[in-house]
DNA sequence: CACCGGATTGGCT
DNA sequence: GCCAATCCGGTGT
C-alpha cells in the first residue's frame, strides 16, 4: 500500500527525528509527463535557528529562506555551487524554519527517464547517489522551489509500510558544513545501514 | 554595487 | 586526488 504523507507528518517540531523518518519512504516526482519514484536512502536534518549550518540560522528570513517559515510539507530548492539543485522537506509549524535535505535515493520506478535525464545508458549507483544529482535524475529544479507536498501532483511522498530499526540507521555528521562551528558535529546525517545507493562522501 | 564562497559533481592528472 | 565549473545569496561599502 502506497500511503501518501500526509501534513500531521511534516508538522512534526522535531525535524531531527523526521530526519530518520524519511528513511525508507518514496519519493515521487510526475514531472514533464514523466512518472518517477526512488526509496529516500539518506537524509540530513536542518533546525532554526540554533544550527549555524542552516540557511535559516538565528532565524534569518530572506526571499531564499522564507520558504522554511512555512508550514511543514512544502519543497525547499536551492541552486548550490551556481550548478546544482537540491532538494529539500520543509518540516515543523508554520513559523520554525526546519528543513531536511534529501542526499541519495534508491530508484525504485521511471528508471528509464531518470537515464535519459542523467544521459546515462545503464543503471548504476552514479544515477542518484547524491543531493545534486538525485535532483537531476527526478527533474527537480528550482522552478519547483515553494512547491507542496500535500497531494500526488508533481511532488509527493509515499510511506510503502516499510519498517526500519534504530539498527538498521547510520548517524554521521554531515557532509559540507565544515564552517558551522560546533554544528558541524552533530550527528544529523541519516543513512540506511549497508544500502548501496547512499553518497560517497566521508 | 563589488566581493566572497558555497548543504557538489565529474573530468583529468 | 585535485580542481574547475558557474551563479547567485548574503554581506558590507
Amino acid at each position: 500500500m502506497e500511503k501518501l504523507l500526509s501534513e500531521s507528518f511534516y508538522l512534526d517540531e522535531q525535524v531531527v527525528d523526521l530526519g530518520e523518518a524519511l528513511l525508507g519512504k518514496y519519493l515521487c516526482t510526475n514531472i514533464d509527463g514523466c512518472y518517477t519514484a526512488g526509496m529516500i536512502v539518506e537524509t540530513e536534518a536542518y533546525r532554526a535557528p540554533d544550527d549555524k549550518a542552516s540557511h535559516a540560522f538565528d532565524n534569518r528570513r530572506t526571499k531564499r529562506t522564507e520558504i522554511m517559515f512555512d508550514a511543514g510539507g512544502h519543497a525547499y530548492i536551492y541552486l548550490c555551487y551556481g550548478i546544482h539543485h537540491l532538494f529539500n522537506i520543509v518540516t515543523g509549524p508554520e513559523g520554525s524554519a526546519h528543513a531536511i535535505l534529501i542526499r541519495a535515493i534508491e530508484p525504485a520506478e521511471g528508471i528509464e527517464h531518470m537515464l535519459h535525464r542523467r544521459k546515462m545508458s545503464k543503471i548504476n549507483y552514479r544515477l542518484s547517489n547524491g543531493p545534486g544529482i538525485l535532483t537531476k535524475a527526478l527533474g527537480l529544479n528550482t522552478q519547483w522551489n515553494g512547491e507542496s507536498l500535500l497531494k500526488r501532483k508533481n511532488i509527493w511522498i509515499e510511506d510503502r509500510n516499510l519498517t526500519l530499526s534504530p539498527q538498521d540507521i547510520i548517524r554521521s555528521p554531515r557532509v559540507g558544513v565544515d564552517y558551522a562551528e560546533e554544528s558541524a558535529s552533530w550527528n544529523w546525517r541519516f543513512r540506511i545501514k549497508h544500502n548501496a545507493w547512499c553518497s560517497p562522501a566521508k
